[in-house]
DNA sequence: GTGGGGACTTAGACCGCACAAC
DNA sequence: GTTGTGCGGTCTAAGTCCCCAC
């Protein structure tokens, strides 16, 4: 690869940002980003930052990027200001509301004397909540809105109660260590090493494994579809053989990642290509032909015209100011109301391309596949260290109208097109990520997916870990819903909820910044309701809120007694709109979960109990004498609870209706089939039990077996429609990808697919592919047990 | 101590492909 | 051969957590 180089090889990690040959000479300098679609000006240098040895372009840069600064600041004060001004406006208008808030705070000041030190701490929160309250007065009956915009999801019964510890996560025998040879710090002489690769004699006796294990070839049962192991057909066997394997690789020092890296920038969005002059655009009902910039912006909205956001009042405000931007002075003074723009023909004219692309011919659509494949082999790798790295997201986002979750109230803000120069290039610290921008609403991480592996083993390990200590954690908390601190208190008290529940931790956001969730710490008095008593159950208490992706969080939870009546304590006389833990935020929470234990923040909470309900409920689910099809689907149930657990929902597919009646139509189908072959059974018996001859005695042996197959088909398809039903709303994967560890899912299958150690099961492709979506491209690589026995569930 | 921002993780939507069913 | 369906991959939004400057 003949890219730029980051040469990264002593601690401190000295960079060369020059750019090397293939041969590892320095070529030309600046470590410019270069992809294939440079914009219009590719002449323009983009920025870097670095450390000791910048080059004299990266230092204007670094100029250009605190003038940036400064301008964000200068922002932020301006939207200050105007917050200030609002603020004052309402004032007036509300002094009533306002004089009540006092006297709340007032006798707040007064009931909570218990910590001195949390009084002053409060004023951040307090002035949130003035915030709040009065955007919420302006907004006029918010709460009213906000009941109609909800998507209307109760969240299933819990699952889980209260995890108990049946040996989830066995500790190791031996204690981690340390799988790199951490490198001396003045290693300067490191020199990349030769390439590590899978021996390719391992490599066959592997295959030939797999072809012999019968077992692991595709399910004879056609209703549960398995995915086909297709792994080789995607990735080219160089690339298979070339794996890198760090778990066998030596450790860095804490903080280094990498000391040398070579890779050739991101990928730039394609250039505008101005739309064919037959395709009009009207104002007013008249044609208007629009400069280039306002064309390209007017297409970014044509291109969503189905979409409900172009029907939500903010985003078409947001849209239009934004597009007026990039108009001339005339079309200004033109265009002046939206509603009065026609972008039909755009919208016809994108539409029609969408549906050219999709009549394409097979050589034309792999004509396209090998162009992607091409960008992707020359950009989407690069190397670090000795080994050849999947770069995760190497395109630069292309420019486009911003589509935020729930009530965003930046949607369709323009993002606009990122430009080399605004790429800062980052190397002068050995990161994951090295090139970064300050733009707003854009997305610019430019990862190295395979770092990822470790992490992932690293997060699991602190899950492992909480293991051993959360029974200690639980009694904690419980001793400190007693505790005479309103602080400790209310720490316990969310605690509890982060443990049983699985709530996300609820950092502190920025008022109109984003949509209005929230998670635990955030919690407001309106997100619950308090009932001594429903359903027959005592001490209930019902969520409802809109937590991350503004997705809805309803669930009734019976809690202890002493919970509930903490919260009753903590919803004294506050308002709906104020903090439920008006003396908490995460900071103090993962503050107090490090003193518990080393890298415990709330999250981790999360990735156990997740991973601790899935070994419960396979354990629960399969049995040993199971067929494979059934363990899968045990599987994917036990993957529900957990996704059910953490709140994983997904809109219903757009065909769910049809092909629910689709799938009721054939097992109406089968139940008349079944009727029918019952009534001939009957026949047949009964003109068998008249001629008592051998023939008729077969006629009816094949009517009864015709039956039995019938009834069967028909059971496969109830489950189906169950299957299908139960999973309508419920997302699967975000599970799987990120709070399951994989090591459960292996042990599991180990005892029942008869395979000798978890190593040779986890090459298995196919199982691969089912259990182990991230690994298909070769991300979130790990090691293969990673010290685990098949035996482990038990232990 | 606090706020802001960067690094990193988690999240759902959408799209295109492959394959089963008809 | 056509259609419906499920799946993985990609995209990008939106969280968490931590560090640093003020």
């Amino acid at each position: 690869m003949s890219g730029d180089h980051l040469h990264n090889d002593s601690q401190p990690p000295q960079v060369s940002a020059l750019p090397r040959g293939g041969n590892g000479d320095p070529v030309e300098p600046a470590a410019r980003p270069r992809g294939p679609f440079p914009g219009p000006d590719s002449s323009r240098e983009s920025r870097l930052v670095d450390g000791p040895s910048l080059s004299c372009g990266a230092i204007q840069n670094s100029h250009k990027h605190k003038d940036k600064h400064k301008d964000r600041e200068h922002r932020h004060k301006e939207h200050k200001k105007d917050k200030e001004k609002d603020r004052e406006k309402s004032k007036h208008s509300n002094s009533e509301h306002k004089d009540s808030e006092k006297k709340h705070k007032e006798k707040e000041k007064t009931k909570h004397k218990d910590g001195s030190s949390e009084k002053h701490k409060d004023k951040h929160k307090d002035r949130d909540k003035e915030k709040r309250k009065e955007e919420k007065i302006r907004a006029s009956g918010d709460a009213k809105i906000k009941k109609e915009k909800e998507n209307g999801f109760s969240s299933p019964p819990r699952i889980k109660d209260e995890p108990e510890d049946d040996g989830y996560f066995a500790p190791p025998k031996e204690d981690i260590k340390p799988l790199r040879r951490p490198r001396d710090e003045d290693d300067a002489d490191y020199k990349p090493k030769k390439i590590k690769t899978e021996d390719t004699k391992k490599e066959k006796k592997r295959k030939l494994e797999e072809e012999e294990d019968g077992k692991l070839k595709k399910p004879k049962n056609k209703d549960k579809k398995v995915p086909e192991p297709d792994n080789k057909k995607k990735k080219p066997k160089k690339e298979e053989e070339q794996k890198w394997k760090w778990w066998e690789e030596e450790r860095y020092p804490e903080g280094i990642k990498w000391k040398f890296l070579e890779h050739k920038g991101p990928v730039f969005a394609p250039p505008y290509e101005p739309l064919p002059e037959a395709v009009k655009f009207y104002y007013d009902g008249k044609v208007m032909k629009l400069s280039p910039k306002a064309e390209e912006v007017a297409t970014f909205f044509a291109k969503m015209l189905d979409h409900e956001y172009t029907t939500k009042e903010i985003f078409r405000k947001n849209f239009f100011k934004d597009w007026r931007k990039e108009m001339t002075n005339e079309e200004k003074n033109i265009i002046t109301n939206l509603s009065k723009c026609d972008f039909n023909q755009m919208s016809q004219y994108f539409k029609a391309q969408s549906e050219a692309r999709k009549q394409m011919s097979k050589e034309e659509k792999l004509k396209i596949k090998e162009e992607n494949e091409k960008l992707l082999k020359e950009y989407g790798f690069c190397i670090m260290d000795n080994h050849k790295e999947r770069i995760a997201n190497f395109k630069i986002e292309p420019p486009g109208l911003f589509r935020g979750r729930g009530n965003h109230p930046k949607m369709g803000m323009l993002k606009r097109r990122i430009m080399p120069e605004d790429i800062i290039i980052n190397c002068s610290n050995p990161w994951s990520k090295f090139v970064l921008s300050t733009f707003p609403l854009s997305n610019l991480a430019f990862g190295v997916g395979s770092l990822q592996g470790e992490k992932d083993w690293q997060k699991y390990e602190t899950a492992r870990r909480l293991k051993k200590c959360v029974d200690k954690i639980r009694n904690q908390y419980r001793e400190d819903w007693k505790s005479k601190e309103m602080k400790v208190r209310q720490r316990a008290v969310a605690l509890y909820f982060i443990d049983k529940l699985a709530l996300r931790a609820g950092n502190e956001k920025e008022e109109g910044e984003t949509a209005d969730t929230v998670g635990c710490c955030s919690l407001r008095v309106e997100h619950i309701n308090l009932h001594p008593e429903l359903d027959g159950q005592e001490y209930v208490v019902e969520f409802d809120f809109l937590g991350k992706d503004s997705i809805r969080y309803y669930n009734k939870v019976p809690v202890e007694k002493r919970v509930f009546k903490n919260l009753q304590l903590f919803m004294e006389n506050k308002q709906p709109e104020d903090d439920l833990f008006d003396r908490l935020n995460t900071g103090i929470l993962n503050k107090h979960l490090q003193d518990l234990m080393e890298g415990l923040t709330a999250k981790v909470f999360r990735t156990y109990n997740a991973s601790i309900t899935l070994q419960q409920q396979l354990k629960e689910l399969t049995a040993p004498d199971e067929n494979i099809p059934a363990k899968i689907l045990s599987y994917n149930r036990a993957n529900r609870a957990v996704a059910i657990l953490c709140n994983h929902q997904r809109a219903p597919p757009k065909t769910f209706e049809k092909s629910m009646m689709n799938l009721q139509s054939k097992i109406d189908a089968k139940k008349d089939q079944l009727a029918d072959a019952r009534r001939d059974l009957k026949s047949a018996k009964a003109d068998a039990k008249v001629m008592k001859d051998a023939k008729t005695k077969k006629v009816v042996e094949s009517k009864k077996k015709a039956v039995q197959r019938l009834e069967e088909q028909l059971m496969k398809l109830e489950v189906q429609a169950t299957d299908r039903e139960e999973n309508k709303q419920i997302a699967l994967g975000t599970s799987k990808l990120n709070y399951l560890d994989p090591r459960i899912s292996v042990a599991c299958c180990c005892p029942f697919m008869n395979v000798p150690s978890v190593d040779s099961l986890i090459k298995t492709e196919q199982l691969r592919t089912i259990l182990f979506p991230s690994t298909i491209s070769g991300f979130h690589e790990g090691p293969p047990s990673g010290g685990l026995t098949p035996g482990f569930l038990s232990g």
